[in-house]
DNA sequence: TTGTATGCGTTATCAC
DNA sequence: GTGATAACGCATACAA
């Protein structure tokens, strides 16, 4: 296929896969009809239009991204941190973002930190060796070598699952704290005041922290004190059990229990049928997603609806445009040539269901 | 920082930072050296090193990999397809094969197909111009479009999560059928011969049909005929229920359901709890894929363990080990250079619960 | 509109 | 061990 027309002083390597040069040859037209073909189909005369095609189509050709990108100083990937792939929220997130990101024909690259700032730094070194046209990371509190990093970055840094710091560019998420205090509302006007929080690893999952203390502040200004329980040992409903046993341990006439997320919780209900302690009527559960089975659960869990898809799509839909944007008028405010950044609060929606409702509580509604 | 040498006749636009000419500058070596340095830091003297070392240091140099994949011909990105990135299985084999390859210093690329074909196709393509070391794609089963580009590519092709059809390069999975006559002939064993299979978009779902369709033709030899259920509303705990309402309208006298899945079994036993049928003494349900509820729900499932991460671990091990040895003998087998397909299965585990125990049963106990 | 020339930032080859 | 220098495959400024 490819075949080298004047013979070279040096023997190189090379893919010799169908090339540029090889479609313009087997069209005889030049190289740059070809790229021009490929851009804009419409750019080239109509008589030459269809050989490229055909040449293309019989070759099967491929283009090359690594020599374009490298080329044009501009690649279509876009480089994705996230703390766990397998954690539903997150894999959520990035689906939503890789399908839109992918009818514009941008590739996404993966990385897991592990909830580990020093891997975060690795992965968003690696990202940067890619030239990404942009980047993503989860929340937004990093270390300092990730922030230089990216501070340094030529591309976007879009920030995502909660608010606050010092935004690069973008943030699309929510306030962890005010799920915390949403809760808490939520809770006391049920009549609870003998109250736990139940999270697993907080010390590295800062926004579970958050909605902890989110709860903790709101009900400490009512004059009630929290329970926190914290396990070590990651989110299961297994951790769940134990974190309803603990709580139950270190507070006897336990009337509520918040969970860091919906697993914990079913963990719970289950641990309460076991022990058997009602739900609701002795004991009102809270999760924390809104994960398939919270609606189907015995009794249905009241949790939180994070809107994770409407995250990525929100991130994907925000960076195209700026991306597609960029050969605007390049100064909209500071002389940096940063535009100001964008905060974008998608909120998150408390989902009342059975687990936290009195038996002379109405009949479950859904809260919109 | 990056200035121009000599005055170039043309204009051209280029991300004007750090290079590897900045570096070498700086260090007052060549560029050579630094490349080597960046390679093999023992490969040059100790006395310019900490002068590379330095400068790279100092500058912030990030190594531009679409030039130097560019110029040696190699990334190291690796191309994935999954049919859903927000399906737990694969999001759990995708983190264990990006944990590892990540270690390695390879980049994965994502895609979800969407149980489409057709995307399917269009992803290895956009794959397929980022010339990546392998490909990773989910099944056997493919488009005529796709296997030829999977034929064509310069790369190794892994194919995971199921077992058979023609193999490019490797295959790792387990048997599908295999899970289905499993289950059978553990619920036939416990006595049952009114059962049905609960799925949910198996038309598109290859492996959950083969699953049914192991189970009915185990069942069929011992002249055992299955209800099967089919929903075209995708799996999810709600689907479940209705599963159970469709199966018990079409088999009033079921003894045992096996379901496509942990969530839609799931419903399944919330149906039957809101049914007043009593799990397992009226009835046996079964799952698949060992999600972290199936073990602490009541009563716990019986399910089918299907080493998800260990496929994504397998692949990422197997695919490295044949991109280190690369450079080695070149030929293995054929003419072709096709070293022979080689098939991993990791096989399964039927782990039995209560969920699928009479009460005469003795305590549950794990298959191993 | 089409072709020509040049450079994108790196690796690999070869002479020193 | 070190440094020129030619590819790598394509996009683009510019001439025709």
């Amino acid at each position: 296929m490819s075949q080298t027309s004047k013979a070279p002083t040096r023997i190189r390597r090379g893919t010799n896969r169908v090339t540029m040069d090889d479609v313009a040859a087997r069209a005889r037209v030049s190289a740059s009809s070809v790229s021009l073909f490929l851009r804009n189909p419409d750019a080239v005369s109509p008589r030459i239009a269809p050989r490229i095609k055909q040449a293309i189509e019989v070759l099967g050709y491929v283009p090359n991204l690594l020599a374009g990108s490298l080329a044009a100083a501009r690649t279509r990937a876009i480089g994705v941190v996230v703390p766990s792939l397998s954690n539903a929220f997150f894999s959520a997130t990035v689906a939503a973002m890789q399908k839109e990101f992918d009818r514009h024909g941008y590739q996404l690259l993966l990385g897991a930190s592990d909830y580990d700032t020093a891997r975060e730094t690795g992965l968003v070194r690696t990202f940067l060796s890619w030239s990404p046209t942009a980047l993503v990371v989860t929340g937004c509190r990093h270390d300092d070598a990730t922030r230089t990093l990216l501070r340094q970055a030529r591309a976007p840094v879009a920030e995502m699952w909660e608010l606050g710091g010092e935004p690069f560019d973008l943030q699309v998420g929510f306030s962890h704290r005010a799920v915390g205090e949403t809760l808490a509302e939520h809770l006391y006007e049920l009549g609870a005041r003998r109250i736990a929080f139940a999270g697993a690893r907080m010390t590295s999952d800062l926004r579970a922290r958050q909605r902890c203390d989110g709860l903790r502040d709101w009900l400490a200004k009512k004059g009630v004190e929290v329970f926190v329980v914290d396990l070590q040992s990651g989110a299961s409903p297994t951790s769940g059990g134990d974190a309803l046993g603990a709580a139950l341990a270190g507070m006897p006439d336990l009337q509520a229990i918040a969970c860091s997320n919906d697993v914990m919780a079913l963990g719970v209900l289950f641990e309460a049928q076991r022990r058997g302690i009602g739900v609701p009527d002795q004991l009102a559960v809270t999760g924390f997603g809104a994960l398939p089975f919270s609606e189907v659960c015995v009794p249905p869990l009241t949790t939180i609806q994070p809107h994770a898809a409407t995250i990525g799509l929100r991130i994907a839909q925000e960076l195209l445009q700026r991306l597609e944007t960029q050969g605007d008028t390049d100064s909209t405010a500071s002389a940096d040539g940063a535009p100001e950044p964008q905060v974008v609060d998608v909120g998150f929606q408390l989902v009342v269901r059975q687990s936290s409702l009195t038996t002379r509580a109405v009949a479950a509604s859904e809260v919109s």
